[in-house]
DNA sequence: ACCCATGGTTCATTATTATCACCATCGGCA
DNA sequence: TGCCGATGGTGATAATAATGAACCATGGGT
């Protein structure tokens, strides 16, 4: 369906730091002729998913979200357990935790709380998180299907700190730890001086729907710290994954203790 | 491009009353054929729109609004600015006020509160206003273009008590009194014994992007009652519409007093 | 053991969509 | 002033993509 992957494709390059996109510049960005994308955008302008700013004539993203966005959180409540679940990892680990779910080409952020405490790890939850680049997404990636993966390597695998790990081969060694050990430890890999510790929850199909991550200061970083937050990561995502009716992995099931 | 409104219809099926719908139904219900709405569906799901359970082969909405809709909430804050204001509001009045924004063919209701009383009356998130039978729906449609009233006026019109209004004419004549007036008075429409009172705000171009109202017991109604929410509607009004950058239509400004 | 529903797929037929050339308008700029 | 190169937007034909009847396989109900 040629035609529904152009619509959608459209969509994807509205981003809060670019969120109204004129006519040509959005056909040039989707790589789409400008009438085919006038076409798409009057469609979806009727359906509420797509407004047009009358003065700028510019495109911005329709009510049409808010509204779905309620009937699924009315159902699958992710961001309310999700929410919850990280004020909670936060609060006693006394270090940063986020959870992210799945978007087009990398995580999501859907929910995330900062301890109150001197050096903290900030996160900017309108930012996209790699997969590649991130504990959480090599977590997600090791408990999907192969086909994401490779697709994720496809992608133009950015250089974030001087550390970050963009050799696919050395990338598939880590999701294959990551599959194996039921987590995965991140140093520098996104922000300089964090460590990020992140496993996946789970669908009822056992596949990985997002990311649970705890984010630390390297510098306080130490194995019994490492053990604590492993520990109560893999309850977190035990959390969620019952909550939304999933399937725990037995790696991570096995880390609760 | 009708494959986009095929694509679109498909999501709408989906409500918090039936979030998952299995092959056959929704093709049936979108009256398109079974292989169509597969291949859609399958489109769907490539870009996280639609997530299918594994276990009962059934459609859900996806994670993708999740992320839409918190990029368009980061750009265009409606609902927080809804909510807030639906809180003063309903501080003020002391009885229940709401929020609704266009959806594909009611409005949809984004905020809502509840006074703390003896007597109240009580909204349904979840639940759709149908244009013409809601104090919303017609100050909607007032400000709005005249094909979208004859659209809503195209679909079938429930009689949600035994005084909806549910002939045409008839409620063209209360939409046009709606537009004079800048706002809507609406007894026993949706809910028996509940009067509410309903203006729209605004976009930039000038046109409704959604409806505030407050809903009063219609034992309490007075004409006091009634002078003081409608300032207080008005206000909340030119609040929500200033804070989306929207303008403010004389009849209705012409209430704040 | 049968029936009828479901989810899912295939391929010849058919309808939709892409493209390019075009127009009108706007803001700079000499 | 007039010109340039953007922009938003449109229409007719050529090229492509979507359609749907018929077809499995499966599973629950009588």
């Amino acid at each position: 369906m040629k035609t529904v992957d152009k619509a959608m494709g459209l969509l994807s390059h509205f981003t809060p730091t670019q969120p109204e996109i004129g006519l040509s510049e959005l056909a040039r960005l989707a790589d789409l002729d400008k009438a085919t994308t006038r076409r798409i955008l009057k469609s979806l302008i009727k359906h509420h998913f797509i407004e047009q700013n009358q003065i700028t004539k510019a495109y911005r993203l329709g009510s049409g979200f808010l509204h779905l966005a309620r009937v699924r959180e009315a159902t699958t409540p992710i961001t309310a357990i999700a929410t919850q679940t990280v004020d909670w990892l936060c609060e006693i680990t006394h270090e940063t935790a986020h959870a992210s779910v799945a978007g087009p080409s990398a995580l999501i952020t859907i929910a995330h709380k900062e301890p109150h405490r001197g050096t903290v790890v900030m996160i900017d939850p309108t930012e996209p998180l790699p997969f590649h680049a991130t504990a959480s997404g090599i977590a997600f990636l090791a408990f999907n299907e192969p086909d994401l993966m490779e697709a994720a390597l496809r992608q133009q695998l950015g250089k974030y700190t001087k550390f970050t790990e963009t050799d696919p081969d050395a990338i598939r060694q880590r999701v294959l730890k990551a599959k194996e050990d039921g987590f995965y430890l991140n140093e520098h890999g996104f922000e300089s001086d964090v460590a990020g510790l992140a496993m996946p929850y789970f669908n009822a199909d056992g596949s990985a729907a997002g990311a649970i991550a705890v984010a630390m200061p390297i510098t306080r970083k130490s194995d019994e710290l490492v053990t604590k937050v492993k520990r109560n990561v893999a309850a977190a995502s035990a959390r969620i994954t019952t909550a939304i009716g999933g399937v725990l992995h037995p790696n991570v099931q096995k880390l609760i203790r």
